[in-house]
DNA sequence: GACATCAGAATGTCCTGACAAAGTCTTGAC
DNA sequence: GTCAAGACTTTGTCAGGACATTCTGATGTC
């Protein structure tokens, strides 16, 4: 029961020590080693195995545990969660996300302007009204098949977009390779009927029912970095996330 | 600019200091006291001005770091978040956040029986299929128009469940009430057409677009505890996210 | 046999101390 | 005047220790 966990350290690395536990104890998990329900040391055992500190060992559980693998009972123990709990939904971009399930995502940029703000995106950006915001439409696929309208507005000179760059790699990626730090976001999710023009580009009939996702995006700064205004095909996509009480 | 908060502790309590500090600095941010944008000092100074460790101080900022009201930039500082971040998803049910809302949430059973688990049921509760299980049908109106339909299924024996309490306080509370310590849950979220049936129920047209919701939360031993199946009228109910990159 | 009490085990909280890394700003050289 | 190097500030990481709180299980009593 109590298996002493194989974890390599490696000090001379910059990466934090209790981030390498961290990822190995997940790998362990994700690759079955360490089953649901399993218990793990205690945290004074574990530490002294690894040469940590309890402070460090400490601080790598609960990474584990806000990611809601792990679960901690007082005067009990930490387990492996029991559930094949999906990866929350974290801030990355639905093209990160189908590439990671590799799903052959491809992207046509349907339209690319520099347009005045309307009302709602204003608000979203935090921008007065009319300001020039870059405007982004683009059609998502996976597999072949259209799946997602999107629409993105950013704010004027935060990074120069390539159409080319935007269709190999999605717009997060261009995000953080020009140094924006994207922190915080909120989205909501919702639900409509498509339009005409939707259902076309979707290959769904006329009042197919969307599944809508309006997120604005905001840096370290507390700038806003981005707003956008999808629609995903119900039939084919759905938002997994998973909650973790603290 | 770097002002001292006026934070009172109380060290007889049993409520954690760290949480004190986060509960009161998170209060002034509320209020407005701290503006978005507004430099706090330097985590020694904090910790000094309110006789705290700075793993303590620490650790209170972190709390509302993760909670998306504080943004920390090593070399820089830490600043309140400047944007008004909806509450993320909690581990609460719709009867709370109506309630919350003060929407005048009310709930009629439709139905409650034990039937044998179906295998999507089974899958969910991680129950042999064909034990019998707890299965409720409820409808949910806010403001006297219909909003969801509710399906759940609790394992059989978990809590003594009443028509009466049901519909005036809410399963969520019926579960905590019986100290089911719901822990983690699994949400997924997509869009579909309405039936004739739920249309019907929903004041709807059949083929309107529904949000749909189906849940499954575990308990701190990892125990399923409740499989949820939810449809929501799209043009009343959306779910709002807020994501922290940590 | 059922219930209350107590010891053990594990995490939760809090402390002090130290060094590393990253960002900002000033200083200085060219 | 511009750019780079270095000082300074601030958070990030890590160590080791102490006591509190909570849960489990065993012990003992009625």
């Amino acid at each position: 029961m109590t298996n002493s966990l194989s974890i390599t350290l490696d000090r001379t690395s910059p990466v934090p020590l209790y981030f390498q536990v961290a990822q190995q104890i997940e790998a362990m998990i994700d690759a079955g080693t360490l089953p649901a329900g399993h218990r793990l040391d205690n945290e004074i055992q574990l530490a002294d195995q690894m040469g940590l500190s309890r402070p460090t060992m400490r601080q790598a559980i609960q990474h584990l545990v806000d990611k809601g693998l792990l679960v901690r009972k007082r005067g009990v123990g930490t387990q492996v969660v029991h559930s094949m709990v999906k990866r929350s939904v974290e801030l990355s971009s639905l093209y990160d996300d189908l590439a990671l399930a590799s799903k052959r995502p491809t992207t046509t940029v349907l339209n690319m302007a520099r347009v005045p703000a309307e009302d709602d995106v204003a608000v979203a950006l935090r921008v007065p009204p009319g300001t020039e915001v870059v405007h982004l439409q683009r059609l998502r696929c996976a597999q072949g098949e259209p799946l997602a309208i999107m629409h993105n507005w950013l704010p004027d000179g935060l990074t120069d977009l390539t159409v080319e760059r935007l269709e190999q790699r999605g717009l997060y990626e261009m995000l953080r390779a020009a140094a924006v730090h994207m922190r915080v976001a909120n989205q909501r999710i919702g639900a409509r009927a498509a339009t005409l023009a939707e259902a076309k580009l979707l290959h769904e009939r006329r009042g197919a029912p969307l599944l809508t996702m309006s997120r604005t995006t905001y840096d370290d700064n507390g700038r806003a970095v981005e707003y956008g205004s999808h629609v995903y095909r119900a039939t084919l996509y759905t938002f997994e996330i998973a909650l973790v009480e603290r």
